[in-house]
DNA sequence: CATGCAATACACTAAAAGGTGTATATTTTA
DNA sequence: TAAAATATACACCTTTTAGTGTATTGCATG
């Protein structure tokens, strides 16, 4: 792939940003800049009519996010190539990214260096992954990606589905008691899923498990 | 100041997106890149060293946000135009930016016209505020800035500076103790401000409070 | 079929937060 | 300049959470 032009997609809806990316990748040789989108539909849409090999799909758009679009997008063509593009470095993000089937995740605060090291390694069929988030992972023998086990726990589900219950309920603002009540559960139960989640997250109250919750996007 | 190069600080830690800016001001004869920061405090810092005609100032920042710096530069340097960028449009936060003395407010999705223009605004000591956001707005006789009634509801703070300083700490999860042994203050009056606000804000307990914080960008 | 996880429940103690009300100096603003 | 808003601080009392630990039941998977 590397003889011939890369055809790029940028899905992007942050047009300072698209536009000084054009800057940078002006001067790649091996990147034509072949299309943009201003959210998930559009590439979508776009890839289905056009020919493109990379997509860079930022995961925060309207309409239908990077994530969703990546789906839809691998499902019709897996042949083209993902690369994220994110603000934020949480994990289940990236886990929910790479699941989507994203083949390279890079953060916005990165430098263009590693954008650039990103297309090299999708020409050669590999997944890129950030040097700030490498940290997370590990790679097998067979040079596949894998979640460290140290994170695992973080990215899958530590919470159970009625921790998640009672953990909505938190989130709007319940007490325990509430809780209690809506669950039809001892006020005792419910604390100790609380305490539970509480330990789990390493957090040490309710506030900040409230953020964890909103941030995670586990409510 | 149209006769002589404005010199710019870049405010921003998003690599990418201000090796963008650059190409993109590249061409700007009037404009010269004269430094760089990766957060606010960086920001102040070379502020009072160097001098700045411009500060291109991204809102969310580590260490030091872009509203926090910005009232620290213009406390010191009244002279020093900032133009806020954010990638969000939300009211508060525009009001923030303005009442800690930003002179632009542009949407890292406008394109670069409208940097341009706001640039130009700046130097003929204009307050410019990005097109998709003026509808917020309105002039007086005297052109001066004013929210219109409508969203003044919205924007005024119902939260003070003070109270958003304890909010921002409740939300880290910060009990009232820590948060008087940060802002200096006695326990009392750190309970004071959150019961203020749970009133104000018609909530009864720190969950709800933590959640309305995220939600309204408060924090 | 045993081991582990999930969901349930409880004890006890300490710490924190919530409810209501008062008060005062300072700053903003009408 | 008078009125309003802000930031500060405290009293008293109740409710809720946090910290630590135990325990039983059921279900699933190795």
């Amino acid at each position: 792939m590397l003889d011939k032009k890369m055809k790029l997609l940028i899905a992007d809806d942050h047009r300072l940003f698209v536009e000084g990316l054009r800057f940078i990748l002006l001067e790649e040789l091996h990147i034509e800049i072949a299309g943009f989108a201003i959210n998930g539909k559009e590439a979508i849409e776009k890839c289905n009519k056009e020919n493109y090999d990379v997509v860079l799909m930022d995961i925060n758009m309207p309409l239908i996010d990077g994530i969703q679009a990546t789906l839809q997008i691998k499902t019709l063509h897996p042949q083209i190539k993902i690369m994220m593009v994110s603000m934020l470095s949480d994990l289940p993000t990236i886990n929910k990214a790479l699941n989507a089937g994203a083949d390279a995740f890079i953060l916005k605060n990165t430098d263009s260096g590693d954008l650039l090291k990103a297309f090299k390694a999708l020409s050669k069929n590999e997944i890129f992954i950030s040097e700030s988030l490498a940290h997370f992972f590990t790679r097998d023998a067979d040079n596949s990606l894998k979640t460290k086990k140290e994170y695992i726990q973080f990215s899958e589900n530590i919470i159970t589905p009625r921790e998640q219950s009672v953990l909505k309920l938190i989130v709007e603002g319940y007490t325990n008691q509430h809780i209690a009540d809506t669950l039809f559960i001892s006020v005792k139960t419910a604390d100790t899923h609380r305490k539970n989640m509480l330990a789990k997250l390493n957090l040490s109250n309710t506030a900040s498990l409230v953020k964890f919750a909103i941030e995670n996007k586990l409510v």
